[in-house]
DNA sequence: CTTGACCCTGTAGTTGCTACAGGATGCATA
DNA sequence: TATGCATCCTGTAGCAACTACAGGGTCAAG
């Protein structure tokens, strides 16, 4: 398959994929005649293993050693557990700051009376970090 | 003040005051004899305005319009409520996204036997798309 | 008078893409 | 046969919001 039916089978953008062959995230497929790159059912799950990936998260890094692990059917799984386990520890701390911001996102609007930004509160409690909750 | 003095009174990284000064965020100070930059108390406030407004997730160009009412009070404030609100909006979504992430790490991590990669649940899952909620 | 901490400018790197510019190829239609 | 038009190619530059040098100047203490 072509390049861009490749795009269209995974759902990513042709250029993302061209972006992963540079960086050595996915094998140079084979070319056509006319130069064009021909990819076969195995890149397509390997793109498909990379975008899962990326949807939750993992950086290319974390994937790199996670298509190595995979590469490498012999070696020890706990690598792969640990790199997910470390990932998911860092999502639940991504939501607890995300959700102590909310706090106080949510403390601050609201309390607009409409009046002249001389007297926002909005803007007020920015400048002044006191009002805090002390999340930050 | 020098700019070292200001970065440990705001927390901020020298090098990121230098950035805000260049991407006009922040006013160019004056100058001694030696070309040091020299602040003052406002730029100091001004600094803590922006580093706040960071650490609740407003954009560089977000906090560009709320400076500017800030340094025009009598604008209407309701502006500063809507940028608020929208940036509230979308932290919210941003949890709930991460939400379901963690569920779905959730699932995948812990199944793991400590066996060979070619059995790893976890590899696996990040290959087969078909295991998920649904939620991505 | 030298050592070390601080300051300066300017440029390049980071992450994970995305967006061209400028050109070649493939296929269908007039 | 000509001519569109979609698709492909390479290479480079841009995005956000910093961060990290390199290569130099300044200043106060011992």
């Amino acid at each position: 398959m072509k390049i861009g039916e490749l795009s269209k089978a995974t759902g990513t953008n042709i250029e993302t994929i061209r972006y992963y062959e540079r960086i050595g995230l996915l094998p140079a497929p084979a070319r056509t005649d006319a130069n064009y790159r021909s990819y076969g059912p195995d890149h397509r799950s390997r793109l498909s293993f990379v975008r899962h990936s990326r949807e939750l998260g993992f950086t290319i890094e974390e994937i790199r050693s996670l298509l190595d692990l995979s590469d490498h059917p012999d070696r020890d799984c706990g690598e792969a557990d640990r790199i997910a386990s470390t990932h998911l520890e860092q999502v639940e701390a991504k939501i607890a700051q995300l959700s102590a911001l909310r706090d106080e996102l949510t403390r601050i609007v609201g309390r607009c009376r409409g009046g002249a930004a001389a007297d926002c509160r909005v803007i007020e409690a920015l400048g002044d970090h006191g009002q805090c909750g002390g999340a930050h």
